[in-house]
DNA sequence: ATACATACC
DNA sequence: CACTGGTATGTAT
């Protein structure tokens, strides 16, 4: 479908092959502040790297060393199994915000077109076959692509769209994660279990009914645990779907040439490195990783380790409150004091909104600035006070930009606040921190310090987050070792104890399958409800009932969140209802 | 505890 | 001409 577009496109302003690729990009950007700064940091790298190889060698003359370590390596190995007893799906939306205004804008569908103004956000994949790319700079993807074309984002209506995205898939494990609007990991185990069906069969059929709910495409991977599936899901993107078996050996074969930049965690930089180093693919993790042993830190080391044999977490993790909450902003190049106050007054007034619309309050604040030369800064400070009011952030903010002492111009600020808690605990507790004081008064201990500061991590922690906590620290006692990205952050103890997520599949949901099984051929299900429709192909019929029933689904949705704190294994904010004009966007059916 | 680095979408 | 914004977490000091 796209080959013939290449084609016409490539003929005239397209590019051919990546090292053209390259060369544009590094014409339309060599010289600029950004390309000088990329050039230091690579020479950073490559500097690390050198004293990585150094140790390396000498740990390689060291016989002893190297039998000692290769016995540690060989213990590990020994000590873990790659657990197969769960059935993970990721889904991942296919060029998702691209998509989402394609909806509205059918007639560029096959035209190049990016979301984003400055920086490309998204790209469809036309404009992919011209080297254009996610975070590319807009400047960068008009050289590479003349006729791009591109639309701002719109975040709502992608909200909307990833609602019901959501909805959809919480039919099959009400307790996904999600990282994104468009993308979500379940836990499939408790559902296959009760229907007995075959994992590929059901992946393909929620990707019809994300299709028929969305019109949209999702490419969707399976695989014994999260980050498996996750890798799976890229494998026949767009809009495909890619089975790792539920064997020890399947998971090998899968990730043994796989790049160890495509693990999760992986990034730029430490792709770098480990190439640097000669490590290219997960085998090499496998087969050296007593190298990677002696030069990396434990953590660091473990998560690559058990990564690349397949090694990742296969429960969900407890749903944890946000920890800090930002507002930065880029700006064209600014040097005077008055215009850094300034920017304080506007990004904390920017801060204060967003912390108070989350009802939340904050004791440490930090200042981050960018150099116009991309060189990054920040200064943080702890409170004396929680608070979320722009004037005082403002004052703090202004204090940090003094001690920074800024001597050049920047081209970005921002500020930080973290140490959050809700703001209407904080407000009870300061009455009860008040009539603290006058008992101290009472018993002669006059206290001179009257903010809450002293008392937060006693209340609060102990009254809103201490099963979060308990259940972290039990967790970290019983591993031997505290991995630490997200997408594998404490894996050992389930390597153990294996099972132990639990269903949260309703008997509803059990009905609704069955009804879905017994479906008419004749009828149309609605992807949400599961109920049969007889519209006769009247799509007026199907498209009320869509409606209304979204807006329903939402509805409970809701409740169920707020009923019960658990539930929200997402990291997504649910809208509470879908906007009406970005609802007018996905009457299907309509055109 | 603070600053900085890396990652993800 | 031109390279985001929000959040989390790891590393170094």
């Amino acid at each position: 479908m796209n080959e013939p577009i290449f084609h016409y496109y490539g003929n005239k302003a397209g590019v051919e092959g990546a090292d053209q690729i390259k060369q544009v990009i590094d014409d339309a950007t060599r010289g600029s502040e950004y390309y000088k700064r990329q050039q230091e940091k690579r020479q950073q790298v490559l500097q690390k790297v050198n004293k990585m190889q150094m140790e390396l060698d000498s740990y390689k003359n060291n016989e002893q060393k190297i039998k000692e370590t290769k016995e540690i390596i060989q213990n590990k190995v020994k000590e873990f199994q790659i657990n197969t007893d769960r059935i993970w799906a990721h889904f991942d939306m296919d060029m998702f915000y691209v998509a989402c205004e394609l909806l509205d804008k059918p007639e560029l569908k096959d035209k190049p077109v990016a979301v984003g103004q400055t920086i490309v956000s998204t790209a469809n994949y036309v404009a992919r076959k011209f080297g254009v790319r996610s975070a590319m700079p807009g400047f960068v993807a008009k050289k590479l692509c003349p006729e791009i074309i591109f639309i701002p984002c719109h975040f709502e209506k992608y909200k909307s769209v990833s609602n019901i995205f959501m909805t959809i898939l919480k039919k099959y494990d009400d307790n996904l994660e999600s990282m994104g609007l468009d993308e979500a990991n379940l836990d499939l185990t408790e559902y296959i279990n009760n229907s007995q069906e075959d994992p590929a069969i059901l992946c393909e059929n929620i990707r019809k009914d994300i299709l028929l709910a969305t019109q949209l495409t999702a490419s969707c991977g399976v695989g014994p645990n999260k980050m498996i599936a996750k890798l799976a899901s890229e494998i026949n993107k767009p809009n495909g779907l890619h089975v790792v078996e539920q064997s020890a050996t399947a998971v090998l074969n899968f990730l043994e040439k796989l790049p160890i930049r495509k693990i999760p965690g992986i990034g730029n930089i430490t792709e770098q490195i480990l190439s640097g180093l000669n490590f290219n693919t997960c085998k090499d993790v496998r087969d050296r990783a007593d190298e990677l042993y002696v030069i990396f830190t434990p953590k660091t080391f473990e998560y690559i380790f058990y990564s690349c044999w397949g090694v990742a977490r296969n429960y969900h993790v407890e749903f944890e409150d946000q920890h800090s909450i930002s507002c930065q902003r880029t700006f064209s190049s600014i040097s005077t004091q008055r215009e850094f106050e300034d920017k304080v007054d506007y990004i904390a007034e920017k801060l204060a909104e967003e912390m108070q619309s989350e009802e939340k309050v904050g004791n440490h604040l930090t200042l981050i600035i960018k150099t116009s030369k991309f060189e990054i800064r920040s200064k943080s400070l702890q409170l004396n006070q929680y608070t979320n009011q722009a004037k005082q952030i403002a004052i703090y903010g202004k204090q940090l930009l003094k001690i920074m002492q800024l001597d050049e111009p920047i081209r970005l600020l921002g500020l930080k606040m973290s140490s959050l808690a809700n703001e209407k605990q904080i407000q009870k507790q300061s009455i009860s921190t008040y009539f603290k004081r006058q008992i101290d008064k009472s018993s002669g201990q006059e206290n001179l310090v009257p903010s809450i500061k002293g008392s937060k991590s006693h209340q609060i922690t102990e009254e809103n987050d201490s099963f979060n906590k308990m259940s972290l620290q039990q967790q970290e006692q019983s591993k031997p070792d505290i991995l630490s990205d997200d997408e594998a952050s404490s894996i050992s103890n389930q390597i153990l104890s294996g099972v132990n997520s639990k269903s949260h599949q309703s008997q509803q949901q059990q009905q609704q399958y069955q009804q879905k099984q017994q479906a008419q051929p004749k009828s149309f299900r609605c992807p949400i409800c599961n109920k049969e429709i007889d519209c006769k192909g009247n799509n007026t019929v199907l498209n009320k009932h869509i409606d209304r029933c979204i807006t329903q689904q939402n509805v409970i949705v809701e409740q169920s969140d707020e009923s019960n704190r658990n539930f929200s294994g997402s990291k997504i904010k649910v809208p509470s209802k879908i906007d009406s004009k970005a609802q007018k966007s996905f009457n299907f059916f309509k055109k």
